[in-house]
DNA sequence: ATGTAATCGAGACGGTACGTCAGGTCTTACC
DNA sequence: GGTAAGACCTGACGTACCGTCTCGATTACAT
């Protein structure tokens, strides 16, 4: 995986950029995010701040390189059943935002980036749109398959299941779980409408 | 409205409260997050640091603090409509994250929180619960009204509202507009029971 | 013993004046001189701060008044014999410095109060005057025996000795024992001419 | 002169050791020992508080290593004159004692080290055994020469000439004049038996 | 015996400096 | 020439005390 936040030439990195980056899940793992500093990244790789600045403008945009290679984005397989499809792609959802590493870092990585639109945008660019066009796809499939209405506003769709999951995860103590997956799930399956334009013409 | 953050007892707070309160919204209206320290708020209050620190245990409780007082929980009016009210509810939801204030600082005071276990409760406290209440009882209302399914998952319909929200506002650029609003209400109003606990397909 | 720092009326002294001192002299044998605050002795004592500070001007003021309580300052005895009164007046400085609490104390006291004239004379009353006098009043009995130079400077033989004393006291680690003690006896009583205005008139 | 209490690598120091060293004097001198504080010797240096703490472990050291720089601890020239060899010892002590900077700040600077005995040891170090050794070398000459007893106690000497100067100077005010010195000088060249181990009646 | 004033305890307050820490830049060797 | 090491400046952190202050409660004296 390429490294989105690099501010290196666009092909290259550091040689030593695997040890950087494993050395900051290292840290993020044993000692949790306050202990996550470019200092303490250093000194686990092996390697001088300064390596680590040249490559990287700022922390957020590190650890945004150190999740983005455990983050899914992986396409969804094309099963032939839209509420399988689309129950798989909840579950990547899920999954992301189980991880305790990424669970624990989104909320500092989102404040650390957004000040910064050139960050942010790549930062959308890595954790958002790769993994949105691949569920998009499996969406049209269901779209073809006039599983789901022709009109069917994918966007909405995935801000709805990622805000959901996000939003569990961090704001409640609720589990996300199962029943949770195929709550989301059927939301669509059974109520596509319900995502299309012009909701319906029940003139109230 | 009471300091949910403030370590004082019960009832007081400082003396210069407001002025402390009034002074962290000013510099974070002014400068943005990043240069809301507590050595700046209590410039701009006229007070010392250790006043603050005397009252509030860090940096994200005193912001707490000082956006709970512009964070919206006010109780939804019964208009006799359901959709009516439920739309009034994800208006307020909308409300409060895009002001401009509150959308800065969600993610960082949510870093800042989460190791916190006991302030993270406050946060849910002040900042969830509260308004999630006020917006259950009107979900309880439709219930009673017959409009909305006698099983209605209520939590469930607001971490969609909430999640899809705040998800907008923070990871995308998609506006949070009318339409939006729109939306999350119809997908209630019109498709309840795929937010009650089985999501089969009794049609009402 | 009056309240020689305290800059209450005269006569007067706050009713708990006992207690506040008695607090500073075990605040500081408890826990030395670092610790010595005032906000610790207030604690101690059970007093509020305002008490202190209503009475004594600033910190060491307050621990001057402490020690001068535990400072010897006695009249030295008529024996009739020269030397073993000014040893006696000798044992009595060595003493003095050789308390743990005051040693520890001068340094930070001399500090504290040099850069107050006012505070300075005071100490120097307390502390050096009316222990010199007594002991001049030896000297002055030696003279007269004729023991020791008519013109003796007892200024200087006492500066000798003090001096002598409370650097090695502070600024060595040689111990302050009876060997010191009776050479700095002898440096007197068998070469007073030595403190005598012109030494001597060896014309080289 | 190498920083005696500077925490470093025995040869090295601050790239700007010169320059703090060099502020910490003109703070001293400007504004008074009171006012020398690390923050306010930074600033004066253009140099980060951080920077300081980095190579001395408290204020005490650092202002030790600024006046180290200004003691003289010379050697006495051998003047084959035992009296004025002596009268220059005196006199340089005399002078060390008078600088403004370092009588403000040694009894500061002795309340803050004497809690350490690593520093306090440093401290002896740097202002008295050098110069020590070097009166202590004029008085063996004088020893030598037949000037002084051979048995003199050299320790005690030096304790007395400095002990009486150091007192002189922060406890009385009378002035540490000529007078003095030659009075010093002469207890010592005419009465060196009283510095001897048995200050017996040897009339010499 | 009661009212008035002084004194007291408690501790909040605005400050200053502390010593620590991390960020991000720069310099120096080394390989 | 990229890199490891780490010195450096900066600036916020959170703590400790300072000396001032306000607030009732408790004296103690004078009526």
């Amino acid at each position: 995986m390429a490294l989105a936040f690099s501010s290196g030439p666009p092909d290259g990195g550091p040689r030593s950029a695997a040890k950087i980056l494993d050395a900051a899940r290292d840290v993020l793992s044993a000692q949790g995010y306050p202990a996550l500093t470019i200092e303490a990244v250093a000194a686990a790789a092996g390697v001088g701040k300064s390596t680590i600045y040249r490559w990287w403008p700022n922390k957020e945009a590190l650890i945004a390189d150190a999740l983005a290679e455990i983050f899914r984005a992986e396409e969804i397989p094309d099963l032939g059943d839209t509420h399988a499809e689309l129950r798989h792609a909840v579950d990547m959802t899920i999954d992301n935002y189980t991880n305790e590493d990424i669970a624990a870092s989104l909320p500092a990585l989102a404040a650390g980036l957004l000040p910064h639109p050139e960050l942010m945008s790549r930062f959308r660019e890595t954790f958002l749109h790769r993994k949105r066009e691949n569920i998009a796809a499996a969406l049209r499939r269901g779209v073809q398959r006039g599983d789901l209405p022709h009109d069917l506003d994918t966007d909405l769709v995935q801000d709805v299941w990622a805000g959901t999951i996000l939003y569990r995860r961090l704001m409640t103590d609720t589990p996300t779980d199962t029943a949770l997956a195929e709550h989301l799930t059927r939301l669509v399956t059974e109520n596509g409408s319900g995502f299309a334009p012009r909701a319906s013409r029940t003139p109230t």
